[in-house]
DNA sequence: AATGGGTGAGACATCATTGTCTCATTCGGG
DNA sequence: CCCGAATGAGACAATGATGTCTCACCCATT
């Protein structure tokens, strides 16, 4: 009877990242519940799309600690992080292009805080002698972000297999399109 | 007096790339005419999109034909073009996350020649041996976008050095992250 | 079986945006 | 210089989404 939070907001977290301009009751039709329950649950669109950010970002953070970012090789803990995050890739999609996030001054600081750990492990990397340097640990992050979503589109529309994910996110980010002598 | 319609276009495209839920308003005020002038050019905001749609799709073809992508290497074709692309890169980003576009039937068969075009330039990449055949053409492609978009995203909001533009975006894509022995 | 909390459906007012219209003004070409 | 076309500002109705409320109903607990 009771309707599951967690779940309302991982079908809401589906309808918004397929269409981002979905309704209320478009939502709530995708969360199988009527749109009055979840006006009760979320005071509005505004307190949804803050749900579903938080939500996010916790799930990103449980992702940087299941891939162990500190532990061996740079490039390895890069493909486990893209492995666990893969099954969060839609929502961030969704809540990265939902740029009103970040234009008022009350931004969600946990962005920040995941924005320092992915680019931390981009500049442990460079500081082993294992990613180059003339590429900036910000822009390997916002390239890693930007990789993650057309990742998540593109499966999502087909066009790429879901089982590559990881794969083709990871050789590319890593070792680009160019063929090199090593592989 | 007469207002120029392109001009209006591009104020269009930066106001929308800016904040995509824009009003018709915002867009007027963006572009420094009256909302009953922006009426009377554009009959509503869906032809007002799809008219961006055009002009996205316009600038990047010739961004394409600029960048001469059938001439010497493919990664020096590919350089050339992000080179070419830059000035358009905002409204693309705009486009496609503009993703109701793609929900009709009517989609806009622009696109597909864009993409087949770009399709063609990795594989002729990697049937002469200089990109790896183990990344699809249709994956480099979405990646190709995605960074593209990621770029000017970042550039937009002062992360990284809009000079940088074509070499990040190139050198991640045809490097990758990785230090290898060629570079 | 009785009870009470949570729910779905719908009614309702409110609000923002859109699209259309009018009218005074202004600019440019003839 | 004058006339006409285009514009800006504002009024207006229509539309769609939102947020609130009521009420009947269902299910779980007692």
């Amino acid at each position: 009877m009771t309707v599951d939070r967690d779940q309302v907001l991982r079908a809401a977290a589906v309808a918004l990242t397929r269409k981002a301009t979905s309704t209320m009751d478009e939502v709530a039709k995708a969360a199988g519940i009527g749109r009055a329950t979840l006006h009760r649950h979320f005071a509005g669109r505004e307190a949804l799309v803050r749900a579903l950010e938080n939500l996010g970002i916790q799930e990103f953070e449980a992702a940087l600690d299941a891939a162990r970012l500190d532990e061996g090789p740079a490039g390895d803990a890069l493909r486990r992080f893209i492995g666990e995050v893969e099954p969060v890739a839609g929502l961030l999609a969704f809540l990265v292009t939902e740029n009103q996030l970040f234009e008022g001054e009350e931004m969600n600081d946990g962005w920040a805080r995941l924005d320092g750990r992915v680019s931390a492990l981009f500049r442990r990397g460079q500081e082993q002698g294992e990613f180059r340097i003339d590429l900036t640990p910000a822009w390997l992050t916002e390239a890693l972000y930007g990789l993650i979503g057309s990742a998540a589109w593109a499966v999502q529309d087909g066009r790429v297999a879901a089982k590559d994910f990881q794969y083709m996110i990871a050789e590319l980010l890593l070792g680009g399109a160019r063929r090199s002598v090593e592989q």
